[in-house]
DNA sequence: TCATTAACACGGG
DNA sequence: CCCGTGTTAATGA
């Protein structure tokens, strides 16, 4: 039985299913930056999230982006789980926030598992209300908060996956998540090192 | 008023 | 030199 699997679902799979998981799933490392699903594809197996974040998107037919919210371990992903069920492909971009590792599982087994174990079930319908929530989350940033609030907001959740609170990343790389433009970016930024909330730095921002 | 776009200068790697 | 960054001027919503 593989390490990660029991200390990331032990606490809410039995030990039947966790079996199971084993036994089907296969592992995959990513490295950070690394495309998982595309918009448009067809899905073949659900990801469980062993370590690392992966971040979730919309993107336009330009290459706009918007991002939706981040998985962390533990968690799955709720657009493959409804894929599944509806042979529909994929409406969202998942791309590898840091180096991650996951179990992949083939989708007959997730609906199969549906049936035969209740914390299986519990896990699929928890994962849909969280991810809803945290869509919830993000439009009512995007529609009554300004775009500062936003952006503290934005470095706060993703200080979390970093150590020391140190963010790798570029004002760019901010401004397409956002969906905002890095002139505005780098403003607010530079706003918020004024009011000793962060500290600059060339591809990095620390928080306090 | 505030975002966007284009343009430019600065500086570190 | 290239890229990330900071800033400005013009334009528009």
């Amino acid at each position: 039985m593989l390490e990660e699997i029991k200390t990331n679902y032990a606490h809410i799979f039995e030990e039947e299913l966790l079996e199971e998981i084993n036994e089907v799933g296969i592992v995959k490392k990513v490295k950070s930056g690394d495309e998982l699903i595309r918009i448009g594809q067809y899905l073949t197996a659900m990801p469980l999230l062993l370590d690392g974040v992966i971040k979730v998107m919309r993107e336009d037919k330009e290459g706009f982006e918007l991002l939706l919210y981040f998985l962390e371990k533990g968690e799955t992903c709720a657009m493959t789980l409804s894929c599944c069920t509806a042979t529909a492909v994929s409406e969202i971009r998942a791309v590898a926030e840091i180096d991650s590792t996951l179990v992949m599982i083939p989708i007959e087994k997730m609906e199969a598992w549906i049936s035969k174990y209740k914390s299986w079930r519990n896990f699929v319908f928890d994962s849909y209300h969280n991810r809803l929530m945290e869509v919830l989350e993000t439009i009512d940033n995007i529609a009554f908060k300004k775009m500062d609030q936003r952006l503290l907001k934005y470095l706060h959740n993703k200080a979390k996956f970093y150590e020391n609170s140190e963010i790798k990343t570029t004002h760019q790389e901010i401004a397409y998540d956002l969906h905002t433009s890095r002139v505005v970016v780098s403003r607010l930024l530079k706003q918020l090192e004024k009011e000793k909330r962060i500290a600059l730095q060339r591809n990095s921002i620390k928080l306090f």
